[in-house]
DNA sequence: CGAGACATTGAGTAGGTTCAAAGACCGTGG
DNA sequence: CCACGGTCTTTGAACCTACTCAATGTCTCG
């Protein structure tokens, strides 16, 4: 229970729609998790449907064709919930991209725990209409843009992401001012839907023009934000 | 109230979560409203918040970049709700495809009552998520497919879903078993994410392989649902 | 230092877009 | 009833973007 009034995401998740007193009773059905890199948790395929408040760390959302390809459908940072899913159609996955602490409850015990406080229920609607509208954004951008305005749309949007680090993260080897990129090539490219190599060239390109710099090939810079968003569309 | 009672979506959209009592109070609030095809409603710098319950026919939900490209990010169909957005950001615009019927409600009325009746906001939830999950499919199609397997794609999504026609439709000029098209091939390609050409030639692809066949350019009917099906991948 | 994973870059190709012309459909008015 | 204009659709040809395949470069870790 200290770990939770202490919890990183006490006040803005689900939870922050708890008195203290109260989140001692929700605490009670929660429990806590970590997974590490490449990890993966909650398919919907699950066994047993559950919801999860992530308080550190990141991980995607991946769909995947029966041939293969694959779509990252979200991304998932703290204080995000995941796993409320209701769908059983179309198999999703969810994998650890850094470090993962997360807390997770099993969707009876919290639908127990939603008819008592209907706060928490507030809280999910509010994210699910928050992801909905990213998802949307995002279907702009898989539909109607280019290469290029994909790849500045995808460091825009990596860059004014707030990420947590955790102790053992390795951001602390980049210097000031770069962000770190939590995405390799390949899960880039299934972001943004595009093939590994173009993903490679375009980012070549921003880097030539001076818009965007690296410090290694995971940590970035934004250098040049105005015109960043006007090639990002 | 009567119209409430004998409404087409009265046990299947929010209404759902009501018994015939609470029914009648929360009947109160809204408001019941028609839209001709083309009609735009709802766009997101609506003055005020509103919730919207569609009854019968159709709508587009549209996103629109600066220099004009547009993409379909929804479509609404009974009983789907609308408006309850919090996002400010990304301007959003609703139109009518057919004509409408739609209860509206302000937002600040809809959630006193969702206080009271906490199976609303239950029914929102379930929604949200379930639309969640039709724009992360929708996601696939647009960052992975090929133009055939989204147009193959688009057809089944069509020809899956039930559709209410409303008495003036033209519907009835159809031959049995044909499915009415509510969307033209501007509309079917900013849906896609694809040319307008690049649809008409896959179109003619896919009824040369007898996958589809048209009575008009509205009105198709599946032939081969199993290769139709492969195709979409 | 060498192996493996990951990233970059070049050359050729394929699929989708663009542009343009022709065809179908529908309502209007002579 | 048919001719006319407008809108929407179909189809062809040329072009261009992004994909494919392959070679090279870089970084990390044992």
């Amino acid at each position: 229970m200290t770990r939770c009034l202490n919890c990183a995401v006490r006040n803005v998740g689900i939870c922050g729609a708890l008195t203290d007193e109260q989140l001692s009773d929700f605490h009670r059905i929660g429990q806590w998790r970590t997974y590490q890199p490449g990890e993966r948790f909650f398919s919907s395929q699950e066994d047993e449907p559950f919801v999860g408040a992530i308080h550190k760390g990141t991980a995607k959302v991946t769909k995947t064709l029966l041939d293969g390809r694959s779509q990252i459908v979200g991304l998932l940072f703290p204080p995000n919930c995941c796993g409320q899913t209701l769908s059983v159609d179309n198999a999703y996955l969810i994998e650890a991209l850094t470090r993962i602490e997360i807390c997770i409850f099993k969707l009876a015990s919290f639908q127990q725990m939603a008819m008592k406080y209907p706060g928490l229920n507030g809280r999910l609607l509010k994210q699910a209409l928050e992801d909905l509208d990213a998802a949307q954004d995002w279907m702009v951008l898989l539909g109607q843009k280019s290469a290029e305005e994909r790849v500045a749309s995808f460091f825009l949007r990596m860059s004014k992401q707030p990420t947590t680090f955790i102790n053992d993260d390795i951001n602390v080897a980049a210097k000031p001012g770069y962000f770190r990129l939590q995405l390799g090539r390949q899960d880039m490219s299934d972001c943004i839907g595009l093939n590994y190599d173009t993903v490679c060239r375009h980012i070549s390109t921003l880097k030539k023009r001076n818009l965007i710099a690296f410090d290694g090939p995971n940590y970035f810079r934004v250098l040049d934000m105005e015109n960043l968003v006007k090639l990002a569309g």
